[in-house]
DNA sequence: ATCGTAGCCTGGTAGC
DNA sequence: TGCTACCAGGCTACGA
């Protein structure tokens, strides 16, 4: 659930607090959070302590700590993922999964609830394991006219399309339905109906949408998306149709609907956003 | 090759 | 009150 823009408010927090440190002692406190370490717990441990912290990167919802060693630290937040600084002996929270000791006796800790997110050791920057995710829309080099082309190849629908990060990376459910209001398409709209103009439009409002919610701090429903500092953003206030089912729609007055799509929710206008007829449109 | 989906996870909440 | 069912959803693995 933290999309780009939170990924890189924790990202932020990181380059100011965790560059320039050296780790001094690690621990894990629930091994699941480092399930994709495949050498385990105990090698995650080693191959951080005494390691200094050169560069904090992000691509997508991907983010990761360069060592001085060349190896990377790669953090996914998954759904309820939080980086924190804090003082060590500060009080503990309910879902604290591993702690990183820093030598100016502050602590990064990773805080998460469900468990989807989690810290591995990669040998490389940028880590080899996510060389299928797409760059992103705040990426210098991302291509939209390359994305554009791509998405029309594809047989899908442009939600389906937007949410694939090996496509385009970054985006979750809240900014893709957010765009997709933006640019008046349904969700379900063929990628391959899909003109130039209209492809290149939404590319356009994922890119805009996302600036927005970063000047603000992200986007926070519960206290679950929030900075290092455990603070939230307030792009919620701005958003026009993510979980605003039954209010009016900033643009018409018609009531924004809630659908299931994709084993979660889509939220639209009706009026702004209607339903594809055929495949076509 | 491409596309779509099941399953991983926990806690808050709706419903009985 | 206490239980169950459901929902939140990014990502990977796997089947069609």
């Amino acid at each position: 659930m933290p999309e780009l823009p939170e990924v890189e408010v924790v990202r932020l927090g990181l380059d100011e607090h965790v560059v320039g440190r050296a780790v001094t002692a690690v621990e894990v406190l629930d091994p699941r959070s480092v399930r994709r370490h495949g050498p385990g717990p105990s090698d995650f441990v080693a191959r951080l302590v005494g390691r200094r912290v050169d560069a904090a990167r992000r691509r997508g919802k991907y983010l990761w700590l360069v060592l001085d060693d060349g190896s990377s630290v790669l953090t996914h937040l998954g759904m309820s993922g939080q980086a924190l600084i804090c003082d060590p002996d500060a009080a503990t929270p309910r879902h604290l999964r591993i702690t990183v000791d820093l030598d100016d006796g502050r602590q990064l800790r990773f805080v998460d609830q469900r468990i989807f997110g989690g810290m591995a050791v990669s040998d490389t920057d940028p880590p080899t394991e996510i060389a299928h995710i797409a760059p992103d829309p705040l990426d210098p080099g991302f291509d939209v006219a390359r994305v554009v082309s791509l998405m029309r190849r594809r047989r899908t629908g442009v939600k389906r399309a937007l949410l694939d990060q090996t496509l385009v990376s970054g985006v979750g459910n809240i900014y893709a339905d957010e765009a997709l209001w933006r640019a008046r398409l349904h969700y379900a709209r063929s990628t391959r109906g899909l003109r130039i103009a209209e492809a290149t439009e939404l590319i356009r409002h994922v890119h805009d949408v996302m600036t927005e919610a970063l000047a603000q701090g992200g986007t926070s429903f519960d206290a679950l998306y929030v900075n290092v500092n455990g603070q939230s953003g307030y792009f919620d206030r701005s958003l026009n149709a993510y979980g605003r089912e039954g209010d009016p729609c900033d643009r018409c007055g018609a009531m924004i609907v809630r659908e299931p799509f994709m084993n979660r929710s889509s939220y639209r206008c009706p009026a702004c956003q209607p339903r594809p007829r055929n495949g076509r449109w």
